[in-house]
RNA sequence: GCGACGGUCGUCCAGUUUGGUCUAGGACAUCAGAUUGCCAAUCUGGUAACCCGGGUUCAAAUCCCGGCCGUCGCACCA
């Protein structure tokens, strides 16, 4: 049974998950929103898990920059410039539109990205364009821009609130590859926020104004990019690849020597992420990398894969798979004047890298990962099974007396205790057994250990699978070996 | 941002049409007690809400205006 979106919203919010910001105040603004303490504790086992299967995997060197920039980091980046929309608003209905989009709609005129709000409105004039709804006319040509401004001490310097964290990896990439003596290629990485003043934001953690991303960016020689002795490791991982009609199913290998991917370095990081993707909970059947056509393209990008999840209200959007070029740090260098190439010394040349970019949208995919592993048991009373790996769930052991007499609670506590430091676990002892496994089974706890009568005899509990209800006796002093398995601990 | 519709306990809903026993009701969830003792059991009791601001009125959950939020459509989406 296939969740959708209101019960996983249901499920969010009744079990702490997350909830809208500032929900007290009747002005908190819509795009918001905050982790609760269950979906604080799986934000962070994903990201545990994202520094496993790829951070470490790959030896990339982790950072963690400022949120606030200065601007110049933004014209250098070409925010400035082109994170803005010109907008053309009705002086008598108000209704709003992108001026260069409806100008080459109803005109055919080709309107440039950078063309300045005097031609728009002068093209305006020409056509003699009106409101479509009311016949109205258009008053003045606004550019939005969608950075926040902040303002910087007593003078309140123009800055900015990053839009995305790869530009403190730009501005901070001659460093680390310095005093981290770097090779190329070579993969820095970063968990953080971004802010973005969206329009419309909706349907809560899927269109946010302030996001977490986890971001990767792969800095290498443009030359040597099919130089990729790791590529081994994943020629046999299975990419779904998506052409904008149908999906074809090929390893990676295949991928490239039919074309699909353009070279080894990109194909294998596609393969990393997509068995990230798998460890962590997604059903990777409802999966794609969709290749972006020329217009789909963010203005940075020259080849871009966007990792693509169905879910119950259509393909969403997880990663964006960018390679870059060398457009940020030509960017940077010639803004900054700072000279950013680096020796490649494999050829033993200079060379301004080329990225390529996994960038992650962590909130999206937290709730992606909800909806895939939500499951109703219909076998069961329509039980809430939230079917989590272990080393994502928040709570991954319950801990439960049968009865709160004879002392099987205080033995219950006391296993509670010597648990609780290594592996999160929740003693209950309120309410029926039954209630009390459905309650944790609902926020994805696999196991629930039940202390009897007969771990009064002999200490042994009953170890309760989530999944498949079975049970299982053990002896208490093997639980924590139990469990540290369960998580795949080496 | 525009348009349509909506906003009542943690959740879902009743009450708004026709202002007045609404001191706002129910179910589920939750808490306490009793009973039971391995899969949402039963009984008793409790906690808990009219989105915010203004207006009309003797009287507003109910009518009017503004704001905020939500759903859908358009537009936007690095």
């Amino acid at each position: 049974m296939v969740a959708n979106y209101d019960e996983v919203m249901k499920l969010a919010l009744e079990r702490g998950f997350y909830f809208p910001s500032c929900e007290i105040y009747s002005d908190a603004p819509a795009g918001f929103w905050e982790y609760g303490p269950r979906g604080v504790n799986m934000k962070n086992k994903f990201i545990e898990l994202w520094r496993r299967e790829l951070v470490r995997r790959d030896d990339m060197l982790e950072i963690d920059g400022c949120q606030i920039m200065s601007k110049s980091v933004f014209v250098a980046s070409g925010h400035i410039g082109n994170f803005t929309d010109p907008v053309i608003k009705c002086r008598k209905c108000g209704s709003s539109f992108r001026a260069d989009r409806y100008i080459t709609e109803k005109t055919g005129e080709n309107v440039l990205e950078r063309m300045a709000e005097e031609e728009i409105k002068a093209l305006i004039k020409k056509h003699n364009l009106r409101c479509p709804n009311c016949n109205g006319e258009f008053g003045e040509v606004s550019k939005f821009n969608m950075m926040f401004p902040v303002g910087i001490g007593p003078a309140a310097e123009e800055a900015y609130l990053r839009p995305e964290t790869c530009q403190t990896i730009f501005v901070d990439f001659a460093r680390v590859f310095k005093t981290m003596r770097g090779r190329l290629p070579m993969g820095i990485a970063q968990v953080g926020k971004s802010f973005r003043n969206e329009i419309a934001p909706r349907q809560s953690l899927l269109r946010l104004r302030e996001f977490y991303q986890a971001e990767i960016e792969i800095f290498c020689n443009p030359d040597r990019l099919n130089e990729m002795p790791k590529f081994e490791e994943v020629k046999n991982t299975v990419l779904r690849l998506f052409d904008g009609s149908s999906i074809i199913e090929v390893t990676a290998e295949e991928a490239i020597s039919k074309g699909l991917t353009p070279n080894k370095l990109i194909t294998y990081y596609l393969a990393l992420l997509i068995e990230f993707y798998d460890k962590i909970g997604i059903d990777v059947k409802r999966s794609r990398f969709r290749n972006l056509s020329v217009d789909e393209k963010a203005f940075y990008a020259s080849v871009a894969f966007d990792f693509e999840v169905e879910t119950s209200i259509g393909w969403l959007e997880l990663v964006a798979c960018n390679y870059r070029s060398d457009y940020d740090l030509k960017g940077h260098a010639s803004t900054s004047k700072q000279n950013l190439e680096v020796l490649d010394s494999a050829t033993q040349s200079k060379v301004l890298p080329h990225v390529f970019e996994l960038s992650m949208g962590i909130d999206r995919s937290i709730y992606a990962i909800l909806e895939h592993c939500y499951y109703k048991d219909e076998q069961h009373d329509d039980r809430v099974v939230l079917r989590l790996k272990p080393y994502l769930a928040p709570i991954l052991v319950g801990i439960l007396p049968l009865m709160t007499k004879d002392g099987l609670d205080q033995k219950a506590r006391r296993i509670n205790s010597e648990l609780k430091y290594d592996f999160d676990t929740f003693y209950d002892e309120s309410g029926s057994i039954g209630r009390r496994y459905r309650r944790l089974e609902e926020i994805g706890t696999p196991f629930a250990v039940t202390v009897d009568n007969t771990t009064m005899q002999d200490d042994t509990v009953t170890v309760r699978h989530r999944d498949t209800m079975q049970q299982e006796r053990i002896n208490i002093s093997d639980l924590h070996q139990y469990l540290h398995k369960a998580l795949g601990r080496r």
